[in-house]
DNA sequence: AATGAATGAGGATTCATTCAT
DNA sequence: GATGAATGAATCCTCATTCAT
């Protein structure tokens, strides 16, 4: 019987560098030769397992997606009342686990990635609609028809909130932007309750 | 017979075509002799006028930004009363011009180049600060010391806008998305007025 | 439990599969990855039987000669009289069994290997040497000192016969084909006995 | 006014090239470094000027069938008579400049070549059945009826030749071989009038 | 016996860039 | 000013082959 179950192994080890050379480099522009350097592996390797550069970021961005929609549904299931669910997705988002440096690199560039692949635009699309549908659905009770445009407003501003932190120096911070963004949202409900 | 006077065309049609290029193919992995065939040159011209690649890169870049600050300029200038010059510069940055797809997906992966490029990045920072700093002008005398949070928080909405522009189908509606945004500050002035 | 006897089993499947797959690309350019998946092993499994991909081509040039030089012997053996042991070659050299897409394929591969490979033009060298003096055996009796000549142009057209099938589109013809040859031998036998 | 005119140089050499590398290496496995490299360049600038090592090859053996033909061509023009012509083809097919080692080496690899690219494949067919009908032009004026199966039977004997001529380990013979056919001829047409 | 794991070597292709004219 | 010519360096990908189990 040969060494068994190395798959999974390598798998995760290459997704998981593949996030970090592109956070790392800021660019698509990382060679599989790195990214499996830095897992550990010969490139041949690389290619043995997921066929192509294209699918490795493809298997990255899934991942990506993937430990963020747990992470909302996480604290969503923790959350109560409404307004808490909706506090709970904005805060999902700017958890440490997600609103790290190398991984807001990652974020941005899978959207340039989407510009051009149709099945990275497609994966992103899924996240979009699914935030969105969270929100709205966490503030439907309170907020009625005008549900739809504040979870819009609020998404937008997650996404936007990315798109600075990807151009900030320091290791963004996520507490301070997630409250900013939980203040508006507070301002938000206030005005329409006015 | 060397044509005087071409440089300025010359350097013009190669901004042009290599934002078109960018635009079209939706990555900034497009090749100097693309951008230079569209511009109906060699590529060998492109370099003699800019040097290298990224040089080019970064005139686009400039470009797109100056384009983008001159707007800004003129709608500030039209514009009477304090909430009319924050609508303005909402307003600006949605107009057809800049709300293009093709202009779009170029910001976006002008983003992305910012990660790497220093010069890059020092070009967005200052169009976000001149962002910033136009409209806590414009918000302050109404709104005060909550003029910079408000700001903050339309600028973030404006990028976020873009990003999901990028990810959009169809032409982008830069009407319907100034609106919007639109809507959100009333609601913001109006909560805070409260 | 090691399986007794496989090992006869293994090898003859994959000859049969690299045949088989030669035959179906048209080209050497096959991977020992597809032999063996084909023949239902792993390629290391392949490598352990024959020690190289090389071993393994030769291995099966010599299988198809050796089944060519069989129903040669076996269609002589049945022949009686000169003529008839001519007439008996060439119709073994177009029997079904021989004269299948697959099989002409690989052969006129097998020419092609022999140019680089020793081994391989050795083996073909062997064939073509008997098929010459099986000709010229049977052909002696009848027509003296012009049998060796006769029996050069028979095989040369025997090969050329298989060139032009090689490039045919439908499955090539062998009854038709030999009858040509035959008719052929006929004629020169007759011309001269003229 | 940059350097001018290189392209059809660089092509013409890159064909020889191709084919004397192919002669020499006798298969198709040769990289295009090596061919550019005796050509005299950059394998770069081999792509740059046929695209692909696809396009190389079909450039070549396009090539190689042009001097065929017009060797036929030119030895047709020449002949009086139809048996002249008939042997016309036939020593056109051997004369020095086609039935060289290296000629018939890439001649061979060419049909196994067909077997996969159709493009390859078409350009056999047409030198196939440009050389069945200039026989069989040549023979119908005294063999009438019989022409046809003739005119097969020689061609089939030419491309056996080829075969043979590629497995010899001496220069071929072509003035021995074009010998042996045009006798072959010659016995049919008697035993025809027979 | 048998195979999944692993890799080194190599090859086609691309491209920014340089240069001679 | 302008460009065809030319290339070095890189990158993705493939594959025969080896090895530990």
């Amino acid at each position: 019987m040969p060494k068994l179950g190395m798959e999974p192994i390598r798998r995760a080890s290459l997704i998981k560098a593949t996030i970090a050379e592109i956070g790392h480099a800021g660019t698509l522009e990382v060679t599989v030769s790195r990214i499996a350097k830095r897992a550990g592996m010969s490139s041949a390797l690389a290619h043995h397992y997921f066929g192509s550069k294209e699918a490795l970021f493809l298997a990255a961005m899934r991942h990506v997606l993937t430990l963020y929609g747990a992470e909302v549904r996480g604290a969503l299931a923790a959350a109560e009342g409404p307004e808490a669910r909706a506090r709970a997705v904005i805060r999902a988002s700017f958890s440490p686990a997600n609103f790290r440096r190398e991984v807001v690199a990652a974020w941005l560039n899978f959207y340039a990635l989407a510009q051009t692949r149709p099945e990275a635009r497609r994966l992103l699309r899924v996240y979009q609609r699914r935030l969105l549908s969270n929100l709205t659905d966490a503030l439907r009770p309170a907020q009625g028809p005008r549900a739809p445009g504040l979870a819009r407003q609020i998404a937008v501003m997650i996404d936007g909130t990315y798109l600075h932190a990807a151009l900030g120096s320091e290791a963004p911070d996520g507490a301070a932007t997630g409250a900013m963004i939980e203040a508006a949202l507070a301002q938000a409900l206030q005005g329409g309750d006015a």
